[in-house]
DNA sequence: TCGTGTGAAGACGTTCACAGCT
DNA sequence: AGCTGTGAACGTCTTCACACGA
């Protein structure tokens, strides 16, 4: 779709090149959605133009990695000027198929669930939570979510009519596996697994793991080092 | 100020490690983590030792990489039968630094925030959240969230006076620079970023980002794309 | 025999440096 | 001039495969 006229270009690795998303490193994925996001504050300041380093900056990383990244995309600058805010922002947006936005279930209403749903982030971005689960509704009930609350029996049924495939996973951790089981089982795709477990699923499901535990855990290992300060 | 003057014979061989700390890639620091939290459950369970293959099972990585990683901490198996349990929980353990732990405080107590105080996953891997700070304080007060509640004002002199170095950022993705600098200045140095922003930081200090929603459309990437093929 | 520990190889990701376009 | 796009160099992480000890 993108580099095909140019031709004769020696695809000799990966001639899958053209089918994008498998070509595209899963990291260069990650931060390509970082960058569609500086974009967009761009285009709220008003600024029509951008320089690879000048995007790069906003976004944290090398100008070098910037225009690798990009290159992914297609060739979108113009030498000697920079990138179309804009247009390099539809682009990506193309790449990461978001034009039409997959939604979402969360499944475990206990704190983090009902925070997650109360927190406008995913909405901010795009995406919505359709409806939200739990093992005992009751004692979620009282609490104002913003969205349907259901008991977890009715979780197959609703997958499979809605055609769900994204789910965030905020059980306890006994129950994860369980419940991701009945994710897959019924045609989930892709989990947010806020528990503290390692999710076993077929290959062609893809999980994201948000281990907050071992994101602080990770953190002290970095700073306890001066506590001592030798030498 | 781990094992020096004590001068403990067996543990000659963590001295050497110990001196090493900036020599363990960032990754393998992060499944020593993953399985330290396995080791722990396998304990729970009565085992006492433990093959790298197991291991690497339980914790979601191929057996090769697992002793790839273990031979950063040293040497603990026994060829033939595997590792004990226990033994290898406490090296990974002293590796990380896990013997003192880190207090830790909280900023911007929004619901985000909240629950994350309420969550119970820090306080079960050991670390303690020792206070929470908000702008507005008085919005937060009628929520129970079971730690000390500042004005943000008080959020430089606590962190000097209390020698702290982790925080977990929560605020506003417009405050969060701000808030930032703010700590960094006050000496802390490990900041978990739970902001949709790119923090500037000096190189001294670490940042780990926890972005909910960019990991949502991480995970959306690998999804639609057989929304329309089934070969 | 079984399972660790590790050199060597490979895969992957990043950065350099410069050709080439505007 | 300024800036992109990219081959090539470099560095890092992962996996293989096997020597060696229990």
């Amino acid at each position: 779709m993108f580099l095909d006229k140019t031709g004769n270009r020696r695809l000799v690795k990966f001639v899958e090149i053209d089918r994008e998303k498998a070509g595209i490193p899963k990291k260069t994925i990650y931060r390509l959605s970082l960058y569609h996001r500086c974009l967009f504050k761009l285009t709220e300041n008003g600024l029509e133009t951008v320089s690879s380093s000048a995007l790069a900056k906003a976004a944290g990383v090398k100008a070098s990695q910037l225009r690798r990244d990009l290159s992914h995309v297609g060739q979108f600058g113009t030498r000697g000027l920079g990138y179309q805010v804009e247009e390099l922002r539809m682009a990506i947006r193309e790449v990461l198929g978001r034009e039409h936005l997959q939604p979402v279930i969360l499944v475990g209403a206990g704190n983090l669930g009902c925070a997650l749903l109360r927190y406008g982030g995913f909405q901010k971005e795009g995406f919505e939570v359709i409806a939200a689960f739990d093992a005992v509704p009751e004692a979620v009930m009282k609490r104002d979510i913003g969205v349907p609350l259901f008991n977890s029996e009715k979780l197959d049924s609703f997958i499979v009519k809605n055609k769900v495939k994204l789910a965030i996973l905020c059980v306890p951790a006994e129950k994860a596996q369980e419940v991701a089981n009945d994710l897959v089982l019924s045609g989930v795709q892709g989990i947010l697994n806020f528990s503290p477990t390692v999710l076993q699923v077929p290959e062609k499901v893809t999980v994201n793991n948000v281990d907050l535990a071992l994101e602080l855990e990770n953190l002290s290992f970095f700073i306890d080092r001066d506590g001592e300060e030798e030498e």
